[in-house]
DNA sequence: GTAATTTTTTACCATTTGGTAAAGTCACGA
DNA sequence: TCGTGACTTTACCAAATGGTAAAAAATTAC
């Protein structure tokens, strides 16, 4: 009756997949789609090239693979974006989190705004089919806190844009902000500039 | 005595580098520095591989030379942030020019964005050299700004790095944005939403 | 311990890619 | 109009690339 007649994977399988899958992500992140090549994955991976393809059928089913597990942990703060919650501290969650995770998964970041800037080839049916009815959903929450007094009015779809605008900065950006920042660390402050930021736009005044 | 002993180039050398740059734009921002080939920028300008190599040595030196050219275009604003100028009025203006040169040009904005996604390789001497002394003097002025009352206290430098972040975000994740918004021009909103957002930043408060 | 299965390696291959050599064509000044 | 230099095409090439076939090695199941 099941569908699925593949065989749970060997402890192996496992392992060696999640190598090929590192090594993947640090080179299509850093070389981009194009630039990447199975050797360099390979090599990384501590496997040959023959190697790699029997784990892989191709070097674009790594590449989709890649993208579609990003997919799902980068949604999740949004997902969780809860309408009975304080509306202000909610947003500032939300933004906090996601600079968290541009600081910690920059290359995860990487990878999805390459896919992004290069068209999306590979995930505009879940851009359409997935993220938009979400990010409408979001749009909505936003707006019935701002109908009921409780965040200042703003344009929720612009909001959103903003607050992944200046958290993914951090990581896709990072050679330039390093390079023009003499604070080695820019977590702290960039946390405290977001912050800043977004209350000042959010908090509802004259009430 | 003149160290540049090469010719004025004629007037067809002209049309065809032109030709070949505006190709190679298209070509680079789309598929990425590895992703692009010489035959596809070369269809693209309407000549034979062979005769781009004519007016480029090579595919690195067309991409350089682009890079080279965008540069200057993109920095000029920031280098006329001007001192005596109203604070807020003037960086509101710097706001609405980036965004502008990000909605008209996207795709310089996409090649700036692929180079420092892959970390620079062919501009980070640029950066350092000619970016980074440039950011430093604004954000002393910014921070002279502060200091004289005439603006909210902010972090310079990353109150830079958000007006960056939020004006390119609309050419670099332009495909994702147009999925999300059922506007289909939202060039009027993202000023509008922009605009909001700095002004409630750096209005002085309390005074 | 051995047979069956999974995993890895070796040896390839066709295509694509950046780039070159050299012959041919064109434009233009004398 | 003719010769010279600028431009273009044709025909290549070596290396790199994504991918395959099949044999060898290692692991697992019995």
């Amino acid at each position: 009756m099941t569908d699925t007649p593949e065989k749970k994977p060997s402890r192996i399988q496992m392992q060696n997949r999640r190598l090929i899958l590192d090594s993947a992500l640090d080179v299509f992140s850093r070389d981009g789609y194009g630039g990447a090549t199975l050797d360099t994955i390979a090599k990384g991976a501590g496997l040959s090239k023959p190697n790699l393809l029997y784990y892989f059928e191709s070097k674009t089913e790594i590449y989709v693979t890649l993208l579609s597990q990003l997919l799902e942990t980068w949604l999740d703060p949004l997902v969780e974006l809860d309408p009975e919650a304080d509306p202000v501290e909610e947003l500032l969650g939300y933004v906090r989190h996601k600079l968290d995770m541009a600081l910690e998964l920059p290359a995860e970041s990487k990878l999805f705004a390459g896919e992004i800037l290069q068209g999306a080839p590979v995930i505009s049916g879940y851009l359409k089919d997935d993220l938009k009815p979400l990010f409408d959903r979001k749009c909505g929450v936003i707006q019935d806190w701002i109908d009921a007094g409780k965040l200042a009015p703003v344009d929720p779809a612009h909001l959103i844009f903003s607050i992944w605008a200046n958290t993914h900065h951090y990581a896709d950006f990072g050679t330039q902000v390093s390079v023009l920042l003499d604070d080695q660390n820019p977590a702290k402050r960039a946390h405290l500039h977001l912050e800043q930021m977004f209350r000042r736009l959010l908090t509802p005044v004259g009430r």
